[in-house]
DNA sequence: TGTTCGAATGAACACCGTTCAGTAATTTTA
DNA sequence: TAAAATTACTGAACGGTGTTCATTCGAACA
């Protein structure tokens, strides 16, 4: 039975040779500037070939789109150590905030762009979800220290979310240029310290 | 002189035709289904007609970008007569949200879509600037009514900016469904409250 | 060895934005 | 009025896109 082992390896190869070249021009080059075609050819495949191992290009952008909250959990794994809920919740701000500055390209994948969205969101966005609870549940933890006082945790939790989801989206799509003469990088820093004092008072 | 003049007539009124045509089928079916070709067809003219009137699809765009950022004004206007500042940055949240929410597709084209702007957003963003400025007034008037004290009025509209910015984000790009039985709407709305409701402690 | 089977191909389809040589109608000039 | 020049418009063509599918071909099986 191990010719079907074989084969059953081959196609998981097979995958991720796909899928790595597909992240590194997507990387390179963003979602627009990359085709099928540009992906076989790096792969030294016929464009088809693709069409065997992934339905069509949104499902494999889809893949890179969860790949993309993995390697943010990842980097929000440390901060299950910061004890006080408050310092949490400032802390994963920062971190999603770095994130998005960080991989500006993966950012819009997860939280903008319509495209590798259309199958699964139609009805529901597992991995949304999954961040959203991570949120709520530190948010819930402020709550019984006393912070965020009468507030519906949902409604609040959509709140906390936007403003920080705004600021980098403003950033992510060249919107901060509405601001002359200060740079976006500086922007998103001090905007989320305003952000930060706001809560504070809450 | 009368032949000249009704030949400018005759452009102006072609660029109408083409951009009523464009702004019909871009509010049916968004910008990504809305070819040239398709546009063309509408007014029984040749694809390549439109290029005589407009640069590129982008430009043509740009008209109904720019057009948007009127219509947002014209909603706007009456908010001039709110004597008290802070209830007049409350009123204009409210528009701006309400904007977003019967005219989604338009706010996509203003503030999320990288589209129409890659002429005119490479080093400055005149409309932007300008929504901004009316913004940074109304803050700097609260300022001076003893609200926000000792923030930084750049940071701040950017802050304010980007929490009502960020909703109509995760609305117009269905992120909303991250939040499992709560309606789109209901969310924009009770999250605004929100937002109000931690404004009024700074 | 002959047969079956599945992976890979690449031409083809229907689209896209954009360009440009050519046409036809109108205006200007002689 | 006739010829020339200017203008508006056309639509085929270019180089791209995502996607499909009859065909090929090498490996596995009987």
């Amino acid at each position: 039975m191990s010719i079907a082992e074989r084969k059953h390896r081959d196609k998981e190869n097979m995958r991720t040779l796909i899928l790595d070249a597909a992240r590194k021009i997507f990387l390179e080059k963003g979602y627009e500037q990359t085709s099928i075609r540009t992906i076989a050819e790096a792969i030294e495949y016929s464009p088809g070939t693709i069409y065997l191992y992934f339905k069509d290009k949104d499902m494999l952008f889809h893949e890179l789109h969860e790949e993309g909250f993995a390697r943010m959990f990842e980097k929000m794994q440390p901060l299950q150590h910061v004890s006080d809920p408050f310092e949490r919740l400032k802390a994963i701000g920062r971190v999603y905030m770095e994130f998005a500055k960080d991989n500006r390209d993966l950012y819009d994948l997860m939280f903008i762009m319509p495209a590798p969205m259309k199958h699964e969101i139609k009805e529901e966005w597992p991995m949304g979800q999954i961040t959203l609870n991570f949120l709520k549940s530190v948010i819930a933890e402020c709550q019984a220290h006393g912070r965020f006082k009468g507030k519906d945790i949902e409604y609040l939790s959509f709140f906390i979310w936007s403003c920080v989801h705004g600021m980098c989206a403003l950033f992510v799509r060249d919107r901060c240029k509405a601001f002359e003469n200060i740079e976006p990088l500086d922007l998103l820093e001090n905007g989320y310290n305003v952000f930060v004092s706001v809560l504070e008072k809450n």
